[in-house]
DNA sequence: TTGGAAAGTCAACAAGGCTGACGTAACTTC
DNA sequence: GAAGTTACGTCAGCCTTGTTGACTTTCCAA
């Protein structure tokens, strides 16, 4: 004992408490981080399956429907209902293939960027005022962590989506 | 003046495209979160839905199908599903309240609480693979940033719930 | 030319949200 | 003690978003 920087700052980070505290966290967390764009979207026909229909297209313009999917992790059967009334609504635009015909290249219309652009505001502020609370040391651990806690492919994924301006 | 964590240092990091990647993080990050107990209720006759309840009739025993809704955020038709099911099962004892017998608290009997086990310890071997590969610093900044995140009356709720051991 | 991949579509179903309406027991207030 | 309120349960119906399975069309590549 006597420790200077005592093993339990090294442990007690792993406590059971701990643990579920953060368990915890994410849960609520988490209802905070959809509350906003689930807002705007209620009363629209829309709903968090097309925010992120429209939040992958605009991080990745010309993605294919196949690309979307590995990355929304649902069947096509359930995008592709989302993707037709985004096409239908002209919020998306879903062109053949240069390449291979069979593709679809999937881009916002003006009309998708607008919403993407109200959605995304809304998600981007809540962000904001969180990592200005917490500040640069804390967002850098809690990138950190939830890193850790992706599953490998999907980190692969996540880490793939470009990361300008670092 | 003479700022010791530089402008640089307090600005870059809210950038949009850091922002941007902190919301994907968010995304992926509780797939993660969510993919082992999944895993185990598949099969079972069991969601989500049950493993919140369990989660958190097991944090707080006795507690009221009231303060539950309030906690989970779903209406009381929604909450009512799961816990019949679960009651019937014989995972969930919700006896008539002592003092208030309109009340009923809720417990998990011994059977629940070996599946709580089950689902907490899976949940939790994930957390803690993820802390121990961040580490003390990072964790504290995840903490921090998700409780920032959080709605305001769900921040006092969290941090309502015991937290032992700090 | 033929096999298989990519995409779309139809149908059916389940989980888990929601609203609205109603009933009952129990507590509170006047 | 009557009237109102609260806590809980329940019936009925609806929506979103996920699932499986089966099938077609298109079209690349061996």
């Amino acid at each position: 004992m006597a420790d200077p920087t005592p093993s339990g700052e090294s442990l007690l980070f792993l406590t059971d408490e701990q643990l579920r505290k953060g368990i915890e966290a994410m849960f609520f967390a988490y209802r905070g981080f959809t509350a906003d764009p689930d807002r705007i979207l209620e009363g629209m026909d829309y709903g968090r399956a097309h925010h992120r229909a429209i939040h992958f297209i605009h991080r990745s313009p010309g993605t294919t429907v196949s690309n979307l999917l590995s990355i929304l992790g649902v069947t096509k059967q359930s995008l592709n209902r989302v993707l037709r009334t985004l096409v239908e609504d002209g919020l998306v635009d879903a062109r053949v293939g240069r390449k291979d015909k069979r593709e679809r290249n999937l881009y916002l219309t003006a009309k998708g960027q607008e919403l993407e652009r109200e959605l995304s505001d809304a998600q981007r502020a809540r962000m904001r005022a969180a990592y200005r609370a917490a500040g640069p040391q804390a967002v850098a651990g809690f990138r950190t962590v939830l890193e850790a806690m992706m599953e490998p492919d999907l980190r692969k994924q996540y880490q793939g989506l470009k990361e300008n301006s670092v």
